[in-house]
This record gives structure tokens, C-alpha cells and sequence, in this order.
DNA sequence: GGTCGTTAGCGCCCCCTGCTGGC
DNA sequence: GCCAGCAGGGGGCGCTAACGACC
């Protein structure tokens, strides 16, 4: 699953409490167009009015702010498949349903034995369901008890509506207020979502399953709300700060920034972020003709073919060296002509070019010795003297014996 | 989106030096 | 004392990977 872009601006945030949210607006990208979230319309996209009725809660100009950020750690997939009930519908021990099927999209989710059962959700008139897989080991909510997942987003709303049922999900994103208890829906009826109450916002990714299956996969990722008195939203930690040349949209700023789900890699820029997500995958396109090692980025495999070749375009100034790469004339030309040296020890006066030297020399000091002999009780401090120790075990000589 | 420059990291090899034991 | 063997410390380069900035 990829990351997730927030793009939260504070009025934005006010719509996500006025419960107005549809994609479109919530996930509404800048200039490259790039915008997790908001896929293509879906057959079931429709522009109906959203069935929570008038639920605009208001944020006056100055009111505080919240600030969202996604929780790295706090993910869930829950998978929906739309299932067709014939008629009457037994559906055993419904006590804990939220009987208000009218609404629409009001799901409720039971855990039972400390473990969130699959469960389902009404439509209208029984005769249309969304089935809850909770995917194992994906749910880690431990202390839920009867949860409701209010559906504050209109790509949901339409699952109500007949053969539009989960479908709609699709490659759509929306948030969903997850409260705990259940006597909360007079809150959402009334619009009064208070930052304040310890409630929880969870962007929603919806994205089509397996393909020929009617399936919704939901990727569901923790929102903080935090409070900041008299500053736009997303100012702080990571969440980069847009640049406001354009036209400025009153006086909302709109932060984004790109966070990977799998590290904690956060990009101002959807090229970076992108570039950085196939890090996470073994996807190596570009193949050396002369060696067949495969490369991400046809930069690298340029580098690599040039190291066949002894294609050497940097060349120094100062000498007749010549190199590959960029950083490899930098650093050569710290070494031997500007003996710039950056990294230094705290502990004495040495100074290296490079961070790995420091890092070795600081072993002299600590006594680290990482790299044992698996044969003896030797250990070096660094990789080449475990190697060149090991050729004493094999009889081949004196290596690495200086004068030799 | 592609490219370039930069940074980081690991590995390899070398040099210089000091220590030790055998002769 | 001389020399070979070994290890410690460090210099320099080869190469890959990744990212920010720029076009």
C-alpha cells in the first residue's frame, strides 16, 4: 500500500467537521495532479446530496485549528464485498447493529473475544450488505469495544443506494470518525464534532480487491488531531509548509507532504515521494547490457555501464584523475587537493572526508572490535582486517604485510 | 517525469607503523 | 640485530543507493 498525502489546510479541516467531505474537495491536488485517494469515478460515483442531511458543523474564522497528521503505525485494511441477501435476512444476535439502516452507510463492527469478528452492514431494507473482513494480523485495535464507523464521506453515502452497494468505494478516499460508546450519533447529528472529545479521524483509502470480485479493499490510517491556538493546520514537524506564491486562497495555507507508510520517509514533493516508494519494491527495470545486473533508475545503470567502459566524465582540474561519478571527483579532490575534512572526531583531533573513516577511527577509541574471526578469537575493527586476518588461517601468505 | 548533483554507505586495497618471535 | 609475520590506524578509490533540486 502506498503512502498517504495529507493535504489538510485548515479549511479543509472545517469541512472534514462539517461532514461535507467528498473526495474531490478532501484530496483536491495542486498543479501535478497527483493525489493518493481520488481515483477515476467509479460507476457507483454518484452526486447525491450526502444522506446525513445538513450536518455542517461551523468553524468560525480564528476557531482552533486542528492539526492532522497519519500515525505511521496505525493502519488497518478492512476488505468490503457487497452481498446479496435473497430476503429475509437471520441475522443472529443484531442487538449490537445500530438499527438505523435508513441512513445508509452507518457501520458498526463487534469484537468479540478480543478479536474484531467479520462482520456486516445493513443497507437498505436488508436486501444489500457490505461484509467487514478484518484482515488478520492488519487490526490491531485492542481495546475496542463496540465501535461505529461513522461514514462521513459521500462516496460511502451512495452504498446505500441500490446496485451501487460497495462499489462505490471504489478508488475513493474519505475519512471516518471512529468513536467509541454509542451514544455519539446525537453528535454527529448535530454536527458538533469536538476536537477536544479524544475522538478520532481515519483517512480512508478505498481501492478495488482482487480483480473479477466484487471487493472493496479499505486502507484506513490514524489522523491526529491536535490543537494549535491561532495557527493553520499542519505547520508543525513534518508537514511541510506550501509555498503561498501562488494566489494565496484567502488566508488557509495549504501543508502537504507525502509520508511513506512503510518508513519514515516523508517527501515535500510527489515525484520524490514516488521515486521513493519503489524503493520498497524489488521492481528493477533497467538491466546492464554487458553484465545483466539490474538497476532502479536509469542513472544508476548509466554509472554502472560507464564503470564497463571506463567512460570517466568528471575529470579533475588539478590532476589527470578521472571518475565516474560527480561524488567520486568531490571526494578525490578533497583528499588530495583541498583536504577538506568534515567529519571530525570529538575525541581527538582527527578528521576525515568521509563519515566511514570517522566511524573507523572512533573504534580506536571505544575498542569496538565488530567483525569477529569465526575461527579464533580475533575480532577487527573493521571488514578488510577481519579479511586479511582470515588469510593467516588459510596458509596463503603474508597479505597485506607492509614492505611486501 | 527525467536528469543532475550530492550525500551516504560499504567494500576493497594499499601504505605506514609497531609489536613479536624465530633465527 | 635482523627479518618475517601479523595487526592497528588510516588514506584513497570503486561502486551503489537514495534523495533534493532543477529543468
Amino acid at each position: 500500500m502506498a503512502g498517504t498525502e495529507i493535504s489538510v489546510p485548515s479549511e479543509q479541516f472545517t469541512k472534514i467537521k462539517s461532514l461535507e467531505l467528498i473526495p474531490e474537495v478532501l484530496f483536491e491536488d495542486e498543479e501535478d495532479g497527483a493525489c493518493r485517494g481520488r481515483g477515476p469515478p467509479g460507476p457507483g460515483d454518484v452526486q447525491a446530496p450526502c444522506p446525513y442531511g445538513p450536518l455542517q458543523a461551523q468553524a468560525p474564522e480564528g476557531e482552533q485549528k486542528p492539526l492532522l497528521t497519519t500515525e505511521e503505525s496505525e493502519k488497518h485494511i478492512l476488505t468490503l464485498q457487497t452481498v446479496q441477501f435473497s430476503e429475509a435476512v437471520e441475522v443472529q444476535d443484531v442487538s449490537w447493529l445500530s438499527a438505523q439502516p435508513q441512513e445508509g452507510v452507518q457501520v458498526t463492527v463487534q469484537q468479540a473475544g478480543g478479536r474484531l469478528q467479520s462482520e456486516l452492514w445493513l443497507g437498505q431494507g436488508f436486501q444489500q450488505c457490505v461484509a467487514i473482513s478484518i484482515q488478520e494480523e492488519a487490526y490491531v485495535l485492542q481495546d475496542m469495544e463496540v465501535m461505529e464507523l461513522h461514514a462521513l464521506e459521500g462516496g460511502l453515502a451512495v452504498a446505500s443506494e441500490e446496485s451501487k452497494c460497495a462499489v462505490s468505494l471504489a478508488e475513493s478516499a474519505g475519512l471516518l470518525k471512529l468513536e467509541k460508546g454509542q451514544e455519539e450519533d446525537q453528535l454527529l447529528a448535530e454536527g458538533g464534532l469536538d476536537p477536544q472529545a479524544g475522538e478520532q479521524l481515519f483517512l480512508v483509502e478505498a481501492k478495488p480487491g482482487d480483480e473479477g470480485r466484487d471487493e472493496i479493499v479499505l486502507t484506513i490510517s490514524n489522523l491526529h488531531v491536535e490543537e494549535q491556538e491561532d495557527k493553520p493546520a499542519c505547520v508543525q514537524g513534518h508537514v511541510e509548509k506550501a509555498n503561498s506564491t501562488k494566489k494565496p486562497k484567502k488566508t488557509k495555507e495549504v501543508k502537504r507532504t507525502f509520508q511513506c507508510d512503510m518508513c519514515m520517509f516523508t517527501a515535500s514533493r510527489i515525484s520524490s515521494f514516488n521515486r521513493h516508494m519503489k524503493t520498497h519494491t524489488a521492481e528493477k527495470p533497467h538491466m546492464c547490457h554487458l553484465c545483466l545486473k539490474a538497476f532502479r533508475t536509469v542513472t544508476l545503470l548509466r554509472n554502472h555501464v560507464n564503470t564497463h567502459t571506463g567512460t570517466k566524465p568528471y575529470k579533475c582540474g588539478d590532476c589527470d584523475m578521472a571518475f565516474v561519478t560527480s561524488g567520486e571527483l568531490v571526494r578525490h579532490r578533497r583528499y588530495k587537493h583541498t583536504h577538506e575534512k568534515p567529519f571530525k572526531c570529538s575525541l581527538c583531533k582527527y578528521a576525515s572526508v568521509e563519515a566511514s573513516k570517522l566511524k573507523r577511527h572512533v573504534r580506536s577509541h571505544t575498542g569496538e572490535r565488530p567483525f569477529q574471526c569465526l575461527l579464533c578469537t580475533y575480532a577487527s575493527k573493521d571488514t578488510y582486517k577481519l579479511k586479511r586476518h582470515m588469510r593467516t588461517h588459510s596458509g596463503s601468505g603474508s597479505v597485506g604485510v607492509s614492505g611486501i
